[in-house]
DNA sequence: CATGAATGAGTGTTCATTCAT
DNA sequence: GATGAATGAACACTCATTCAT
């Protein structure tokens, strides 16, 4: 790693960012030690504040990474086959190492802590529903779903149940019920007529 | 605090387990201190190792304290109107104090960290499961659900849509939105179809 | 044990100077605590600060009550067949529980600090060589002893020598092996010629 | 305290340890803080676990070094006038701090505690064993020694006597009084007669 | 830029001692 | 006289953070 690359400062960010994500949803927040992060990739605690002023601003950063990467592998699964889209999505999620899959889990544990997490979680939360609320959309365009009047509601509930099922998976029940139960569920969502309030 | 109160250790445990668990939940297992557990019942941190033998045997005795108070909950919803039992159960925890309805969540945190924890949430799980089973069955008989084969299934797929809601709830929806999504996502569960596998 | 008892006090502070004694000279002064010394009789913490000012005042009447009963083994061997008294002595010794035997290092290693203990240790010392020396000069009348000038350097080679075959058994030296150096070196020490200095 | 030194660390575990020695025997091992240990020297706690994994490895540390201070010393003593080698000993070791020369005594009360003290401590025996014994020889073929049939006996008879003359003066005995006890005592040893068993 | 020695405030836990009952 | 709940100062050990090199 050349040290005059102009943007060497990004790339040793990132580095660190990584090997923080990792470590962090392995063994949570506060059983990650600098020491560790660092000794991961290489170097030495001291380095890692060169590029980060403190262990809560490694965090936030590796979060937003992590946020980043779950709603791109979202993206991706709705841009295939649509009518296969959700379900598409948590087979893939699932067949994740369980340190990306809970990621998620792990770190709300942390957001009564810090503003700066909840911040974070709350965009991912409004990205994730934004992207799934485009994608009911064009299902209905296509018929696929019920004439349900607003995609952003159906889009609530179908994260609510995702994750729901997420801790399902955590409480032990195994890929093959999760996928079966989740697969019911989103499709009597989908289905369900609209509601008479 | 009269010290001549025939159960006063039981009295004693329950205070100190109480304020643990708005502790815990506030900040967080790794970050709420024996000390601080203490000082907010004007004791001493060496008063709870007379009622503890560890801060990890507090958190326990604190998850399974809110766990109980849960399924109690969930209990009573289900004696009442039957037609109502779910919603009503949704609205009812809503207004219990944060510590208790969310504490869980964090307790999920722990859950790689220690097996006594894993255990607690493993058969409060399977708890809710056996009560929310048994209350489907009387539904399906009084002709409430569709006539989907299995009774459990229906209730692990209600239990992950309403763990899901509350984290929809820990980041930011609101109680109103989060009740009306719960009431549309039940009911689509419970009328689906039977589904063709 | 009736309460009215004059010297109740008495009978109870030889209770608990024997539990001390037990428990201090088999797991050493700092890992035996006032709860333990307590609970073995029967009583609590708390009971023993009626009787004892302090852990370390309840260390030194433990340390003396050994220390004469000690003295006492030694009058008592040296009162019969006076030709065996030494060797007798030190195979009885060597029966006896470690915690009986080994206690006088056990005292040694508090030396540095309490003066109390250092009182009584010396004094302890100062009664061995006191006893021995009378006894070494039965010995000397009856002509079993070389005209060795001074009956007290007799006695305090001897008590050293047998002071430190106690550490060579500590160190792991067998009891018969003991036994043979002791009995070899003692023969040596008492037939040894005057020495010209 | 320069810290380019190559060997830094060693040095720098010598100062840790040379402190820990000093205050160890003053005070004994569980009297002795960690805190201490570090301020005696004008470091922080925290700095000792830099360079020791624990407590318990420290008074290992300690331990041994003491230990090999004292066997050196015993070597040098015998590398030269072989007639007076024994008492040259003695008095070189006598004019050792107190914290050497006494602490294995402080150390032996651990003995129970510590599998690798014990394993220091008997190692260090034989040790001192060995190399008495081999300095018994040599005066055996200088005829300086009685026929007695085991030069390995003799020095264990030797060490226990010297390891009681040590006692002796923690007891109170002068030096004086000690090196002539001790010059006495190795003379009767050196020149029994063959025992007949 | 990177190091790694050093820090210091923190942790959970223990235990001799006190005192209201 | 005896209790046992409570204390509080101590303990060994940790770790995010700093800084001279």
């Amino acid at each position: 790693m050349p040290k005059v690359v102009p943007d060497y400062r990004n790339q040793a960010r990132e580095t660190i960012t990584e090997s923080a994500s990792k470590l962090i949803f392995k063994s949570g927040f506060q059983d990650t030690g600098m020491d560790e992060i660092a000794r991961n990739i290489g170097v030495t605690k001291g380095t890692l504040y060169l590029y980060f002023p403190s262990k809560a601003a490694l965090l936030a950063e590796a979060c937003r990474r992590n946020m980043t990467i779950l709603e791109s592998t979202m993206q991706k699964a709705f841009d295939g086959d649509i009518s296969k889209g959700i379900e598409n999505f948590i087979v893939n999620e699932l067949s994740l190492p369980d340190y990306v899959k809970f990621h998620w889990i792990v770190a709300m544990a942390e957001i009564n802590k810090s503003p700066e997490i909840k911040k974070i979680l709350v965009e991912s939360y409004d990205g994730y529903v934004s992207i799934l609320t485009s994608f009911i959309s064009k299902l209905k365009k296509l018929g696929l779903v019920s004439n349900s009047p607003d995609p952003e509601i159906v889009a609530k509930k179908l994260i609510a149940f995702h994750n729901g099922i997420l801790l399902s998976v955590m409480l032990g029940e195994s890929a093959e019920n999760a996928i079966s139960l989740f697969r019911e569920g989103v499709s009597a969502i989908l289905q369900a007529p609209t509601p008479k309030p």
